[in-house]
DNA sequence: ACTCAAGAAAGTGTATGCACTTTTATTGCC
DNA sequence: GGCAATAAAAGTGCATACACTTTCTTGAGT
């Protein structure tokens, strides 16, 4: 109708591109539990209001990544050990139904796509920490992403959000948390069929990463928050 | 310090009463899929403006209990058909974890709460058809809460309220959801202990209700807001 | 009667302002 | 110097205002 395009600025959701980058920004450990989240601070980093900030803070602490205490300052959520434990056995309850419902039914493009990711796991083991360990959360959440199921796709992403966060509460810096090897041999036994007993090798993973990591605890406070999220800024 | 209580009004956390009352509304089928929840008439309904309104919506969003539209009306989630049985599928593996951590380590006086809690739906059954609902409910709800796992206590007591949102949406009007005798059974076997199989129980119990409910779809539109709310509006 | 195009009404999106609380810095006292 | 009292700063809680969008209403043209 209108000629010019006026201001209407607001239509880019700014509030799912900040749960976008603080989802990310803790996944590869940027953030660490503990770090301080105020408001306004991150609305000016991504160019909006306490508004909006405010509002991305509330749907990630309802996703549990973000603890919100009343006329306190938000801060990255700080799973404790027995959180850990439990969100992993939540996970392995969930991640086991993703491999029943595609046991026997990936497609080869679809196994191509998994393998491709695996190998960028691969790669990216080399360099960055961070791009490492998101890779492997990767590979789950896309695994369900083939279900088609979209209650258990958000549920699945939520929790391995979760036990990413926990590992980086409790995981020793370096380690291998998934490895490459153990999600190829997950792709093959879920291509084969139920016959091969996919569930349980997926259970045997998720409990080889969890008790891998959750041996020592590490601690860290005081960062300047505009830093840490400077190349998350742009798109997700 | 002052000696006047001034105006410290605002220290009731009215958003946790709003999102308690919309989900008890629609537990009890009080709110069905599809009805309209604008910001402005929940605000005035519970004494506060649309900032508190719209984050509950926004809490209960990702609740999936409400769905929200860009510049629309938010509205009670109406899940599709595939959604509930998912719904229950993931309800099945959460509350079997729930009972596997529970056999065998019931106390006397937890025992003696759950049959409390049954007893209290079947004097339901014969009175107000929501108040049974709210009431079977609860029976899982707490039975999670015996856990003391709190992640575990969140999810399940979150699939619950999607579950009693997809027989709400596909459920005949009368059908008896949770069997008294079912959840009796229930409580024998957890507390028997491992050998008697209570998760199978349980598993059961779950995919009975389901079966049981998910036949035909009910539909409603266009009703009163706030007539609706109107009993929800004092505590929870 | 039937369409459909204004215009009005209802509702959302978001920034901002102010009261209040928590945290941090300062200053005076010992 | 140590340390409490206190003032300043930083931050949250919430209502409100205004631009914009969607939805409803109405009435002219056919």
């Amino acid at each position: 109708m209108s000629e010019q395009k006026k201001q209407q600025r607001g239509q880019a959701d700014r509030l799912a591109v900040i749960c976008t980058a603080l989802r990310r920004a803790i996944i590869e450990r940027a953030l660490l539990p503990g770090d301080r989240l105020p408001e306004d601070t991150l609305g000016e980093r991504f160019g909006a209001s306490r508004t909006i900030a405010r509002a991305a803070l509330l749907q990630l602490s309802a996703e549990g990544l973000v603890e919100l205490r009343r006329n306190r300052i938000a801060v990255v959520a700080a799973p404790s050990f027995q959180d850990a434990r439990d969100i992993f056995d939540i996970r392995i309850a969930l991640e086991r139904q993703v491999v029943r419902h595609l046991a026997g039914t990936l497609t080869e493009a679809q196994v191509q796509e998994l393998r491709q990711l695996v190998e960028a796991e691969h790669e990216a083991r080399h360099g960055q920490d961070g791009a490492a360990i998101r890779l492997a959360t990767e590979f789950h959440v896309r695994l369900a992403e083939m279900t088609g199921k979209p209650i258990l796709i958000r549920y699945v992403t939520e929790i391995c959000y979760r036990a990413g966060l926990s590992l980086s509460a409790f995981a020793r810096p370096h380690s291998s948390e998934c490895a490459v090897s153990e999600h190829l041999a997950l792709i093959d036994a879920i291509r084969g069929g139920p016959a091969l007993n996919a569930e349980d090798l997926m259970e045997e993973h998720l409990e080889a990463v969890a008790s891998r990591a959750l041996l020592h605890k590490t601690g860290t406070r005081g960062r300047d928050l505009m830093e840490i999220l400077a190349p998350y800024s742009g798109d997700g």
